[in-house]
DNA sequence: ACGAACCACTACATAATGTAGTAAAGTGTA
DNA sequence: TACACTTTACTACATTATGTAGTGGTTCGT
């Protein structure tokens, strides 16, 4: 797995779009995309993006004749799991147990989410 | 509970410091905390930093003659669930179970991990 | 009334972010 | 084969965040 360096909201928003494409994406496939989403780019803007996320080691870039083809280098799960270990180092220790009970003082365990957890567990 | 806005890392290090304190506290007091810890600060730089933490609604000031006086208006607690319900939503759709099963399937929960939970759910 | 302590305001360099212009390079076509 | 067009690479630029600190005013003890 990679260490991609951490993503802005705008390359999650344009990853994520990625990420539900089979890859390989050009960037022309995206700009299609996005302006459904109505989301207006210029077709430099994407690149740009693109570019950075290649940088950040998010994407793999291939030329194709006058065409890049972007590929992921992580998945969307892969990415999560990055961040959700950097929030669990840096505010519980790295501990699990402390994440959740400290959902739990706080009130943010649902009765749904405890029987779904116990259940989980349950079967592990 | 306040909707602090996101602290950086120097600011996270300030309220740490902080919080470890009796409120409230002064920029002459953290800045020899800061010292001892080997953190050297201008006054002034402590002094800006603790501007803007009041400016993120971190912290409450009030003057008692020529001294600010700073008190926390978050405890580590509560800005530690804040930061955690903003991966959890922005991740996990909100779900502990989705974050729990996503580390699990990424292998990032160790046994030690699995049985403290198992023991802590089979308290509830 | 004066000097020291302390703060408010301003400054400033660096980096990240969102957005896009300009020009070069490859391709299909006249 | 040379040109138009597509798409990219490089550059630009405004805005905001961040870390750090200078300057000058205010207040207090003396």
């Amino acid at each position: 797995m990679k260490q991609v360096q951490k993503l802005s909201d705008t390359e999650m928003e344009l990853m994520e779009v990625i990420w539900e494409c089979t890859p390989p994406v050009t960037s022309t496939e995206l700009l299609r995309l996005f302006s459904q989403k109505g989301r207006e780019w210029k077709p430099q803007t994407i690149s740009t993006f693109l570019s950075r996320l290649v940088d950040k080691e998010a994407l793999a870039v291939t030329r194709h004749g006058r065409t890049n083809q972007y590929m992921p280098l992580i998945s969307p799960k892969d990415y999560k799991l990055l961040e959700t270990q950097n929030v669990l180092d840096g505010l519980y220790q790295g501990s699990v147990k402390n994440l959740i009970s400290a959902l739990y003082d706080g009130d943010k365990l649902s009765d749904k989410d405890i029987s779904e957890l116990k259940k989980w567990f349950s079967e592990k």
